[in-house]
RNA sequence: UCAGGGAUCGGCUAAUGGCAGGCCGCCUGGCUUUGAACCAGGUAGUGGUGGUUCGAAUCCAUCUCCCUGAGCCA
């Protein structure tokens, strides 16, 4: 791997430790880390940030980063996993070495290890049920009793646990636990379970095992087998430390240095696995790669590039302090990427139709419009102007309130890359509601400036509607309305705050008739709107599907807001 | 109650005994054929109390608050 040019980036206290390391020659220069995911649900945005993290450091620092998979639970994990998190690290950007590795790949060791701990009198077979040794756990307050088979012979246990790899008795009745310390203040010392007795098949390697080890007998020992020099993992593994440090210590293998952080929490979003499996179990979302889903696929779907992800998980930082991240540095991260790249269209989402009647029934324009006005290099493209044409049913108010410099009656606004136009008349329904508008066109103001030099305030989009390609266009919103989904009265969860406006459709969109070729994934700023992406799943020719990705920022709802909400604040 | 972590502008994050800085947000203004983008300015912080020191976000003591931990999950 290539090692890139970031010498401005922020040191945070992992990359401080590293430079520590590398100064003092502690691992001898190497950098060696990991992503070790457990195939048994699909990465998420918290992911994200570890994947940067541990494939960034070996960019940085010109080392290495292994995949590898954390297999130890057969009856949770699949194939399907391992294949969905191949492809969305690679679609976030990064290659690992060599090739994916797999906890499973290192049963037959841990089992001699474990061989090993047994002769020693490390380790011993307890007869226990689950119940049972929970009651001698202790508490956190209160030590643990010794389990009455703690001293059983070290060829007993040998023996029993043969008898166990066997298959010679059922699941549940029997483990093989370390031999530390039924008294130590940290839970995780009193002597913990190794192997499990579980008569499953493994998505890997079948029905060869009917014990499998306990993640924490094999992450450590994994990372000393990869000899990983920084084995960085989440805040809730401190405690688990000294029991890492105890199998490296008691097996005198390698020891990788292990560094926690805090994971990624976002307002309106939930991050834990379990619910969001209940999410698309219970069909709040469409699926896994629902485009509201903080999943990759989810964000992939939604628009997001890996650009955007890689600046986010950069703007966020790595510290150990427990916080939430804004869903705005999100957003902003997608929309500062897409500023740059995205071509421009128009598209009128809630369209009110409005008839030049000056303009000749049958004439059409062709005018130029710039594909990207932050990057001339991809040029400009025909825009057809005709005498019906749709605006935003936002862009007209019939009694405009101080400020809206867009269109009322009596008032001028530019089309943008076309004509001025003044609204002469707002025509109405039976109920008064206003469905189509009556202006008239400045010929002389073609392509958008007045040769007389007056001026405009306002810039509005359109599009032809005889030309206009039609479009599904689906607005997304937090998938929760509160920041914390968890603020909820007593006796409810996470549900009661599901935003019911999540998701928006609208059908029969009028677009840019060029849209009409768009493909699956393409991007595009709908100008004033914010970025689209044609949806993957559900766009075909002829039945184009636009997701919208992130809006743009508006300040004058901000503003008209603001207005509005002042009165109110007052009563108060 | 025990153990392990943590606490700096509204949010995130720097400063490692020597001017508390940056990004985001927010507010002003500029510019503008996107009320976008861009540019300029402003707002605002060291959890509390004591101590050491010429000097403390940083070191010491003490208090407070927050997170994690009692799966044969990871």
């Amino acid at each position: 791997m290539e090692s890139t040019n970031e010498a401005a980036r922020p040191r945070d206290f992992i990359r401080e430790i590293i430079d520590e390391d590398n100064r003092t020659g502690k691992h001898a220069g190497r950098v060696h880390t990991r992503f070790p995911p457990e195939p048994n649900g699909y990465l998420h945005i918290g992911h994200a940030k570890s994947i940067c993290l541990n494939f960034g450091l070996a960019l940085e620092f010109g080392g290495k980063c292994n995949l590898r998979f954390d297999d130890t639970n057969p009856t949770k994990e699949d194939e399907e996993y391992v294949q969905s998190i191949e492809e969305d690290v690679r679609w976030l950007g990064f290659e690992w070495n060599e090739q994916p590795f797999y906890a499973s790949d290192y049963f037959p060791q841990l089992y001699d290890w474990a061989v090993q701990l047994i002769k020693a009198g490390k380790a011993y077979v307890c007869d226990l049920n689950a119940e049972e040794m929970r009651e001698h756990r202790g508490t956190l307050t209160a030590p643990g009793k010794n389990s009455p088979f703690r001293d059983r012979s070290v060829e007993e246990n040998l023996d029993l646990f043969a008898r166990m790899k066997a298959g010679e008795f059922p699941d549940g009745t029997r483990t093989l636990r370390a031999k530390v310390d039924m008294a130590s203040p940290n839970l995780n010392m009193r002597d913990p379970v190794l192997y499990r007795i579980l008569h499953a098949t493994h998505h890997r390697t079948g029905d060869q095992w009917c014990i499998y080890p306990m993640y924490d007998y094999t992450h450590g020992q994994s990372d000393s087998i990869e000899r990983i020099t920084h084995s960085i993992c989440t805040l809730e593994f401190e405690n688990h430390r000294p029991l890492y440090d105890w199998f490296i210590k008691e097996l005198g293998i390698y020891a990788p240095q292990q560094i926690e952080f805090a994971r990624l929490n976002l307002t309106y979003a939930m991050m834990s696995k379990r619910r969001l499996l209940e999410l698309v179990r219970e069909k709040h979302v469409s699926g896994w790669d629902d485009p509201r889903m903080l999943t990759i696929r989810g964000l992939r779907r939604r628009g997001y590039t890996p650009e955007a992800m890689r600046s986010f998980c950069e703007r966020i930082g790595v510290a150990k302090f427990n916080s939430t991240i804004d869903m705005l540095v999100l957003e902003n991260a997608l929309r500062d990427d897409l500023n740059k790249r995205a071509q421009r269209a128009m598209a009128v989402l809630r369209p009110l139709k409005v008839v030049i009647t000056n303009y000749l029934e049958d004439q059409v324009d062709e005018l130029e419009a710039i594909n990207n006005p932050e990057d001339p290099t991809i040029g400009t493209r025909k825009v057809p102007f005709a005498r019906e044409i749709y605006i935003e049913q936002d862009d007209f108010r019939e009694d405009p309130p101080k400020g809206f410099y867009r269109l009322a009656p009596g008032k001028e606004v530019r089309l943008r890359y076309a004509y001025f136009i003044t609204c002469t008349e707002a025509v109405k329904d039976a109920a008064g509601n206003v469905t189509e508008l009556r202006c008239t066109y400045d010929p002389a103001t073609r392509g958008g400036n007045a040769p007389d030099g007056r001026k405009v305030q306002g810039t509005i989009h359109w599009v032809s509607a005889k030309h206009a390609a039609r479009a599904e266009v689906r607005l997304y919103d937090h998938l929760f309305s509160k920041p914390d989904p968890d603020d909820v009265p007593a006796g409810q969860d996470y549900r009661a705050n599901l935003n019911p406006n999540s998701l928006e459709l609208l059908s029969n969109v009028p677009v840019e008739p060029f849209l009409a070729n768009a493909k699956p994934g393409d991007r595009f700023q709908f100008e004033r709107q914010g970025y689209f992406c044609v949806d993957t799943k559900d766009s075909a020719p002829g039945k184009l599907v636009f997701n919208r990705s992130v809006s743009l920022k508006d300040s004058w709802a901000k503003q008209e807001k603001a207005q509005q909400g002042k009165p109110q604040a007052k009563k108060k």
